[in-house]
DNA sequence: CAGTGGTCTAGACCACTGA
DNA sequence: CAGTGGTCTAGACCACTGA
């Protein structure tokens, strides 16, 4: 159980910030000064403070010092959970119904100018509707989705599993079902709902755009934020 | 322009994850082999591959070595900003107005059975209604708000820079304006809206409970993942 | 039990920038 | 222009764990 020093120091200060011992702009200690109080050498004081300020506690400036960072926004982690898990989590049976599946021409957003695969459906939980989705795949970029069995597998879990993407960005807001997507879902056309946009892709190239609309009272978000670290 | 030699490194197993060379689960080289590939000393080759471990593109196991990671679909970062701040970087002007401001005892929640400053106010972009809050403060915890000046500034960004909350989690949803909501924002009542329920604590002690409803199409919440973090 | 990563040392030269 | 952080070296001992 013996820490690690480079811990010891990152958690020192860690805690007097969250503490507000240490207010948003005070000054840190040099790394001289910690040096001499940790009796350890600069490189794990360095280490250390370099973690803090990746997490974005603390700001580093040469030649004026350390200082901790004035909060201006937090990050919280929000979960982004595959349907179908999420649904069987519940204890809920899930099934995705395709609607239409077609080839096309991207005319607009970060897929424009490619074929994609247009795909739109419905994601059901005890055949109750859920959402609907309206997706664009890169054929460029993933072309074994022309020849993808995706009546069994909604094309996100398709997609999950084999085409994994390592850059993505979601906007969520709420809207006014439109009155296709009221049809779809059984609801009033205006009802609300929570819309999900998603573009991933892989390394710079783009993989998909993928607009998902939830029932307003079946679905929502969680997000956290706490000291288990990331 | 010379590239510190520990960015190169991180930058060409970068590159050979991203463009699949070195698919998930594939083995790097040890510490040993990149240290003779570069040219450097072993710390530079641990502070490179330590950050790709934490941008989660390589996992390290000991006696084993550096794995690519297999893709995890799970989480993203979502930024939560200061309303002050966000009004304010779309070059519009903010203001909050108090509406309510008195002591009670909750009832219900994680600062049930405590004495708690419930507020409730609306926040304004260029005077146009963006979201009502309600929101319940900890006296015991945070005593100063008592005697905060609370018409000059938001209740959350009082609190963001006076008591810094170490642990947090937000519930998202989209719902249907109340009467009252309604009211308050100018939209008619049922009118779709983007709420956010957060709950805060310092350490285990209950700091604040808030709910904001804004209005659909004036705001929306955005997410990132991917190894360009922060 | 041997090879791997985790951490640390005691130095070094450098770039930057605010006093 | 002097003090700060950024980066790097060439070693070291250790904990862990899979072959």
């Amino acid at each position: 159980m013996t820490q690690p020093l480079g811990e010891a120091i990152r958690d020192h200060f860690e805690r007097r910030i969250l503490a507000g011992d240490l207010a948003p702009g005070a000054r840190l200690p040099t790394e001289q000064e910690i040096m001499a109080d940790f009796q350890c050498s600069r490189m794990t004081v360095s280490k250390a403070l370099s973690g803090l300020s990746s997490a974005g506690l603390i700001e580093r400036r040469k030649r004026a010092g350390t200082f901790v960072a004035r909060p201006r926004a937090h990050s919280m982690v929000l979960e982004v959970p595959d349907l179908a898990s999420l649904v069987a989590a519940r204890g809920q049976q899930y099934r995705f119904r395709l609607d239409r599946r077609e080839e096309a021409t991207v005319t607009e957003g970060h897929l424009s100018g490619e074929r994609a695969l247009h795909l739109v459906g419905v994601h059901f939980a005890d055949e109750a509707p859920l959402a609907v989705e309206d997706r664009l795949v890169s054929l460029a970029a993933v072309p074994a989705i022309a020849t993808a069995d995706l009546a069994s597998e909604a094309p996100g879990t398709w997609l999950l599993h084999h085409v994994p993407w390592t850059e993505a960005d979601s906007r969520i807001s709420a809207v006014a079902a439109s009155a296709n997507e009221a049809g779809l879902l059984g609801l009033a056309t205006g009802a609300p709902c929570l819309s999900v946009e998603r573009r991933t892709w892989r390394g710079t190239e783009p993989i998909t755009l993928v607009r998902q609309v939830f029932v307003g009272d079946r679905y929502e978000l969680v997000a956290h934020f706490g000291p288990g670290a990331s």
